[in-house]
RNA sequence: CGGGGUGUAGCGCAGAUGGAAGCGCGCCGCGUUUGGGACGCGGAGGUCGGCGGUUCAAGUCCGCCCACCCCGACCA
């Protein structure tokens, strides 16, 4: 490709709205321009790595027995009412209706069409296990993009479906994506991690995300060195210690004037805040049927902790979840500040398995300016649900070897889910199993965004001046440029490099040393030739790797063969990132 | 949805007190220059985010709206 004829053009300033250096660098490079808030297009530059990115997946994914289909974009409402989610989920998804009225959605992820086609395809247990994936465009509304395409409202994800007649095939298909993931991001030349996590809407037993860690990543893990547990924080388990054990005392309430928090509340007692009982409102959207009911939480833990807000939503089987208004708790008879679980009307009331471990607490007395001594659970109160609802902190104890924990942050740049059979059953996709009877297809689903995959890699191969990209996903293999007085060898050396099959991106631009030199690092290619007079001079073209400092100068009857080796030099060094890694569930 | 910020040329920005829309880069032409974002001369390019208002006069003041960015809520 010649760069006079390049679609894009690089700029010289950092567009004002870009923060984080993947933002900045793809823009200013010529990968990305914006369209709108989370909508992107992919200008020539991103489409040819993004097109190797999803090469490589449909490598791996073949690897495991994928079979690659394409469905569709615009989906009928009906396929996702028959699964509920029409109903759960929220605005996240755009609906819409055809010319006749028809309620449409666009589609933000595909079980409902993959276990429609099931239930269509697939009859007897003799067709599974299959896998079948595409590469396709997602669209969610997400309410909050930010970091270019760290996170979007449309993109292109590879998403994988496994369906197996039972769950030992569906584990197995699980760990073969598990491994598979690893393989596709460290071909990528991309670290990344894999935690447990939360199943959010999409239900199921058990999933991991894979996380790219970096500070712009905005999902919080919970990571302990010395065991390797790791999770994502809307999941993550601490080692919880239980409150000393202690005959109960009799409820006394106390006057404690002013006192509303837990702070506050320790220090005027002069107890450990371990002590003491928490109390957080909350307003919780439930989703029953096909209607959505509001009720008021009352979530309880103990005074030392805080409540993980997903872990409350799973709790009380939320569709949503947001703190609740002055108004809303006056009407529950709790009084804001005293609030005690004793006498609520019409609430869900949740406690947190530590309170129960915890005798003697403080609590509040429902009455201003009141608090209650010796609460305990069991004996004056009792909750619709006991569970752990804790936030893990910095430093908390791991759940698995209580060693100290660090928090870090991280972009998640895959997931995967093991399903079961709540799409099957709801659509009816079965087979008829060996014995005769008709049974739900297991399922799980497996998903990689590519453009944030294809920004992780930006942020994490970039350096002052550029992008720098590994060989398995860089646009082009060479950037050729070529200095005035030394066109016609350039040209040759092109030519030559082309028809050897190398992927060159050749500056024939009229353009400075210095404006060539900077795009070509800021471009990020990861070989660079140039041919010049000087360069001639010294007997050939010279050589340089994007990502180290120094050079050579070749013949230039030897350059096909030079870059050649090189290329297998940079492919061997990533490939040497690919490892096995022990499934850890 | 809450809080904060920004909208002036393709990009980055300046335009106190209301009084003829500017600068740098980029772009076009001519010439000089050519190993780390060169230089001279001459050009093109603007509904100053939109609508309404105040005023003799609005980029500037007032009101409403829109868009984008950041933090939070949210999110697979």
């Amino acid at each position: 490709m010649r760069m006079s004829k390049l679609f894009s053009q690089t700029l010289r300033d950092k567009p004002s709205d870009a923060e984080v250096p993947s933002h900045e660098l793809l823009l200013r490079a010529g990968f990305i321009r914006q369209l709108a808030a989370g909508i992107f297009s992919y200008l020539p530059l991103a489409k040819r790595s993004l097109t190797k990115i999803e090469n490589i997946m449909r490598k791996e994914i073949d690897a495991i027995g994928g079979q690659e289909v394409t469905m569709p974009v615009v989906h009928p409402a009906q396929i996702w009412k028959e699964t509920l989610r029409w109903f759960q989920v929220g605005s996240e998804m755009a609906r819409f209706k055809d010319k006749s009225g028809r309620d449409m959605v666009l589609a933000m992820t595909h079980e409902e069409v993959v276990a429609d086609l099931v239930r269509r395809e697939v009859h007897s247990y003799r067709q599974l296990p299959m896998l079948v994936y595409h590469i396709q465009t997602k669209w969610r509304d997400d309410p909050r993009p930010r970091a270019g395409l760290i996170r979007v409202r449309e993109f292109t994800m590879k998403d994988s479906y496994s369906l197996d007649v039972d769950e030992e095939g569906l584990d197995k298909q699980y760990r073969a994506h598990y491994q598979a993931y690893f393989d596709i991001f460290h071909r990528c030349a991309l670290p990344v991690r894999a935690v447990k996590s939360d199943v959010g809407m999409m239900g199921g037993s058990l999933a991991h995300e894979f996380m790219y860690l970096t500070p712009v990543g905005e999902d919080t893990l919970m990571i302990c060195d010395n065991c390797g547990y790791a999770a994502n924080r809307q999941v993550a388990r601490i080692e919880k210690v239980a409150g000393s054990k202690e005959a109960l005392k009799p409820v006394k309430k106390v006057a404690t004037p002013g006192i509303t928090t837990i702070e506050g509340l320790a220090e005027f007692l002069d107890v450990p805040e371990a002590k003491t009982a928490k109390a957080v409102f909350m307003m919780a959207t439930i989703t029953e049927g096909e209607v959505d009911v509001d009720r008021l939480v009352f979530a309880v833990v103990r005074g030392d902790t805080e409540v993980n807000e997903t872990k409350l939503t799973n709790a009380v089987k939320a569709k949503e979840l947001r703190p609740a208004t002055d108004e809303e708790i006056a009407a529950s008879g709790a009084v804001a500040g005293y609030a005690s679980p004793k006498g609520l009307k019409d609430t869900l009331i949740v406690v947190d398995d530590l309170i129960p471990e915890s005798p003697n607490l403080v609590a509040g007395a429902n009455e201003e300016g009141h608090h209650l001594l010796n609460v305990n659970y069991e004996r004056d109160f009792h909750a619709d649900f006991v569970g752990d609802l804790v936030l893990a902190q910095e430093g908390d104890p791991c759940p698995e070897c209580k060693e100290a924990m660090h928090a870090e942050r991280g972009v998640e740049v895959g997931n995967i889910f093991k399903l079961g059979t709540r799409y099957s059953e709801a659509l009816g996709a079965e087979f008829l199993d060996k014995d005769g009877s008709s049974k739900p297809v297991i399922m799980g689903s497996y998903g990689i965004g590519s453009g944030r995959l294809l920004a992780s890699i930006a942020e994490e191969h970039h350096d002052e001046h550029g992008l720098i990209w590994p060989i398995t996903v860089s646009p082009y293999h060479v950037h050729l440029l070529s200095l005035k007085g030394a066109e016609k060898d350039g040209e040759e050396a092109f030519k030559k490099l082309v028809e050897a099959g190398l992927e060159v991106l050749f500056d024939d631009r009229e353009e400075s040393p210095g404006v060539k030199f900077a795009d070509a690092d800021l471009i990020g290619v990861p070989i660079r030739l140039t041919v010049s007079k000087r360069s001639l001079k010294q007997g050939g073209v010279e050589m340089k790797r994007r990502d180290r400092e120094e050079s050579v100068v070749i013949p230039s009857g030897e350059i096909v063969d030079a870059v050649t080796a090189e290329i297998s030099a940079l492919k061997e060094e990533v490939q040497a990132l690919v490892v096995e890694v022990p499934y850890d569930d």
